[in-house]
DNA sequence: TAAAACTAAACAAACGTTTAATTAATTTTT
DNA sequence: AAAAATTAATTAAACGTTTGTTTAGTTTTA
């Protein structure tokens, strides 16, 4: 149905993409001109239709690079029979945490793409992505239903919404929550190593709550 | 120390403000010219500039108008000395929901410019929106605390930003989620009842295992 | 020496904003 | 109450920039 195309892009598109990507977070899609890209990246403006056709294919190359360069890490998990559902969906809150935070661009980008209807082309390829990530979570609990870790009656969309939804808010909004914290003076390694950790036990504590069978 | 401007709109203002928040949600502010804003609205080009100026202008009144006129709703609950913290809770959490479900195409933009980072002249009026917000929800958590129907060691900002989060992705990603659960052929007044009430049950559930002491 | 990589310059189209003129509404003066 | 004066609302057209893309030529690589 979807054409995944996962193309290989050399040293140089790479350096174009992820130019790109961090302007288009930062300023947005249609904020950013092909200028401030060429610019940033110390290129000349042509180079950009010379590798990718145009600004719109551009963004589609960024999410075709950033999705299929992702997907890879999750898929491990399902196959490790030795893991029980819950360690399993503990270590889908930590995978998820940790690709977002180290991607934080990205993530933003795609916070900004998600909340726009009339959409780039990468709407299918964001679709496709987030069913194989539901599948798979599915897949997870029903396997703790079998094993009466889980309880029945699981929303897993709702779960998935939580999971998503509370990460990106959170790291979209630390600047916020930085100053309404009075975090101002704590160095920025140590800041996000801080989220990290409060957002992943949150979570947790969230999906033990949903997931397992009442006392 | 942030002027609430708060200034009052005409009718002419109001359309043009509600027609431009449409358009901004759908395609984005710099996907939006102010061209498209004239012919949507039906109003020459230049009533823009003529009544606010500028299209950057313009979106600050977006945003002043809309906030101004949800902030009130929330307050008369805090005064309320007959309801418990818990049922506050529930009706903070309603409340949301419904402006939300009722004003998607704000939240929507709403969403968008959080996640831009070199943001419009609004960072101010929404940072000290949140600020209010979450000083409500401490305020009533404290409460519950002090009545001992809350637990101690709760993280505000993260319940927060779960429920900011969840239901901003929720709505955001509701044609996702219509697609996934084969729900095309439910009506849309329908279909927005049932993620209304899903996300509500949702969320109360979350809120009660996070604040309430175990049993 | 052929293909690939790269460049400066030019392209038309679209952008936000302003201008100058006209119509509509309101206020002031008779 | 009518006429005049003043302000507000509205318009079409033009403004100078900036936009994404292309061209035609040059340099580099294989």
């Amino acid at each position: 149905m979807i054409e995944t195309k996962t193309m290989e892009y050399n040293e140089k598109q790479v350096q174009i993409i992820e130019t790109a990507e961090r302007l288009f977070s930062a300023k947005g899609f249609e904020g950013t001109s092909v200028r401030d890209i060429a610019q940033e990246a110390g290129i000349n403006i042509a180079m950009i239709s010379y590798y990718f056709g145009s600004k719109e294919k551009l963004i589609e190359a960024i999410f075709d690079y950033r999705i299929s360069y992702t997907r890879l890490t999750m898929l491990g998990l399902l196959q490790d029979e030795s893991l029980s559902p819950t360690i399993k969906i503990e270590k889908i809150i930590d995978s998820y945490i940790n690709k977002m935070m180290s991607n934080q661009c990205f993530y933003r980008l795609m916070s900004q793409e998600r909340a726009i209807l009339e959409v780039h082309n990468i709407t299918e390829l964001i679709y496709d992505s987030k069913s194989k990530n539901m599948d798979m979570v599915k897949k997870i609990i029903h396997e703790g239903q079998r094993t009466g870790e889980f309880r029945k009656n699981v929303d897993v969309s709702l779960l998935m919404a939580t999971l998503i939804g509370t990460s990106n808010h959170f790291t979209v909004s630390q600047e916020f929550y930085r100053r309404y914290n009075n975090m101002k003076e704590m160095p920025e390694e140590e800041f996000q190593k801080h989220l990290k950790k409060k957002l992943g036990n949150h979570l947790k504590s969230i999906f033990k709550a949903l997931l397992t069978n009442e006392a």
